[in-house]
DNA sequence: GATCGATGGGTAATCCTTTACTCGGCGGAT
DNA sequence: ATCCGCCGAGTAAAGGATTACCCATCGATC
């Protein structure tokens, strides 16, 4: 694989002056820049990376760890990352900590060997691998969730007060026993969604009952366990604040299988809008949340944290929109 | 940031010592190998990944470049190569080429200037910046869809058989006038799901009529224009073939639109089995591709082709799956 | 007891690029 | 005409890990 040194060897002048015209930091002679720049296609020169980041002592890289790939949410959110990073040259690493703690931990890691300039990550669970990133000096922001015990920049979204506001909304069309499907203890957004519901109950003088609320994993199964057996009850609920799309799916699906109608049975509210949610019968009432915007918002706040990583550390919150569909009406 | 010297001093020994030590490619003193990984540990130190890469000549990381993160099918891919790779100590990252030359193409510049190990693509468009990867001897294997005049290890789904077979399980299904919306001319998973309905459509001696017949990108808006455009014929179909999941939303969508029911107005199988197939109303009929399986048996040729160049290349066909739901039945 | 072999560890070269430092030459100012 | 300053280009050092090569030591064998 051709070298720099090739490509000065072919133009004629030294590796220092390759370097510089490839570059464009320094000035060099208009007609050595065009020899140098025909040498280096000729032979197919392509800069060894490795090398040049040994060298600069960083990468053009920034990794976004998310916590599941498979989930919309975070992928737009990666699709907000990307765009910004690239307009400035920045390539994205994704990496999928599908919620495990070790896999971030090992992604962390990976990050910080590979010295790129800094990394976006949704944490998950309680614990904080990120100190580590800390310890490096290297650039880092959270979406989504905060980082226990770390001080960050971090971008989230209003979910608990979306949380209050898609609950007051159950209320006020009626329903009468409203229950709460959430994640797990311990996940911020999980957490925040329950304290949310349990806001809105305490506002309009309901008793909030521990009975009416599940908490599983982040997924359709656990969801749907969680509602079969919510369902089951002596007193069921007549509507459910379902905290995410996947999780949305497991309990859609239970309904189904007991013959109950989202909107007239049961009504529901789930976060995050999906392209699905109006092909559904009812359509489902969702409460959207800005996951793009918070990909762009952490991604510049990333690059101005490499740029200044003393800056004093920000804290971002977005908000989200309840779209009021037929699953939240009778 | 620790480097190996400081190691190296801290335990009293020399730096290929250490080296050794934490790499375990040669025997070294049991009491040395405990007194660096103490130092190691004392110093938080980690190695320096662009160092070791320059010298190894290789990053132990693929790069596997879809063209989609937000179709479920190739985020499943993704899972695939992800659990492989990581068994044997592989980072991957995830490129996101959104169907785009330029952004693949300068996806396949980024993995070759850092010298990752090797890269799996699922090639957009026609054109083939593949052949860069080819020039330098970087492993590489292609799935979803062939590259256009490059020999590779390639990983495909009988699609064209799957859509042959999807046809004639509507036309069993006593649908007259069968229409399909398919892919960009150009992309092979387009041109063979055409490809295949046509098979279906000659064996059952009907004519194919391309005015039945809608291109457009896989996106669910173009599907949404191209099945408004379709219906809106003097004799509009009464079934539809549709290329991949985000266009069955598109499709959907117009027909709710218009007050058509999938299956009793208008029979519908789409392309690629997501979590939401079973909530609408009739359920959505589809082909599931087994796009984990292709992401597992893709990232083992790699491996396999990463230790050695020289083997002959491969082309495995994964069947795909008819899954008859409501939709395609009256 | 001497020699051979094996084993473990140190020295230094190497991977390729960027960049600090240096030097030569040229233009402008006095 | 001379000198100063600047600009452009070359030389060589640095970045941190791996590893080829070499040496010392120790045990075993004859």
């Amino acid at each position: 694989m051709a070298t720099i040194s090739d490509v000065a060897a072919r133009a004629g002048v030294s590796t220092a002056t390759v370097s510089r015209a490839l570059n464009g930091k320094s000035t060099v002679d208009h007609e050595l820049v065009a020899r140098v720049v025909a040498a280096a296609t000729e032979l197919g020169y392509q800069p060894n990376g490795p090398a040049r980041n040994l060298r600069r002592q960083e990468a053009a890289v920034v990794a976004l760890i998310i916590s599941d790939v498979e989930n919309p949410f975070f992928t737009a959110i990666a699709r907000g990352v990307e765009d910004v990073a690239h307009e400035v040259g920045y390539s994205v690493v994704l990496c999928n900590s599908d919620e495990n703690a070790d896999k971030e931990s090992r992604y962390i890691d990976v990050a910080i060997q590979e010295r790129v300039a800094g990394v976006i990550l949704s944490p998950t669970g309680t614990t904080t691998s990120a100190d580590r990133l800390a310890a490096r000096g290297t650039a880092f922001v959270a979406v989504d969730r905060p980082l226990p015990e770390q001080d960050s920049d971090v971008v989230l979204v209003d979910t608990r007060l979306a949380a209050k506001q898609a609950t007051a909304h159950l209320i006020a069309q009626g329903y009468e026993r409203i229950g709460c499907i959430t994640g797990p203890a311990g996940i911020r957004t999980a957490d925040d969604r329950l304290a949310g519901y349990r806001d809105a109950l305490k506002a309009a003088k309901r008793r909030s009952s521990t009975k009416l609320v599940r908490r599983t994993e982040y997924k359709a199964a656990g969801a749907h366990r969680a509602a079969q057996d919510l369902m089951a009850r002596a007193e069921p609920p007549d509507a459910l604040l379902v905290a995410n799309s996947a999780m949305a799916v497991g309990v859609l699906q239970a309904l189904h299988e007991q013959g109950r109608t989202p909107g007239r049975d049961v009504g529901i509210v789930a976060f995050d809008d999906v392209p699905w949610a109006e092909l559904v019968t009812p359509p489902l009432s969702v409460v959207a949340q800005p996951a793009y915007e918070i990909g762009t918002v952490a991604a510049r706040l990333l690059l101005a944290r490499i740029a200044d990583n003393t800056r004093a550390t920000t804290t971002t919150t977005l908000g989200a929109r309840l779209i009021e569909r037929g699953s939240s009406h009778r």
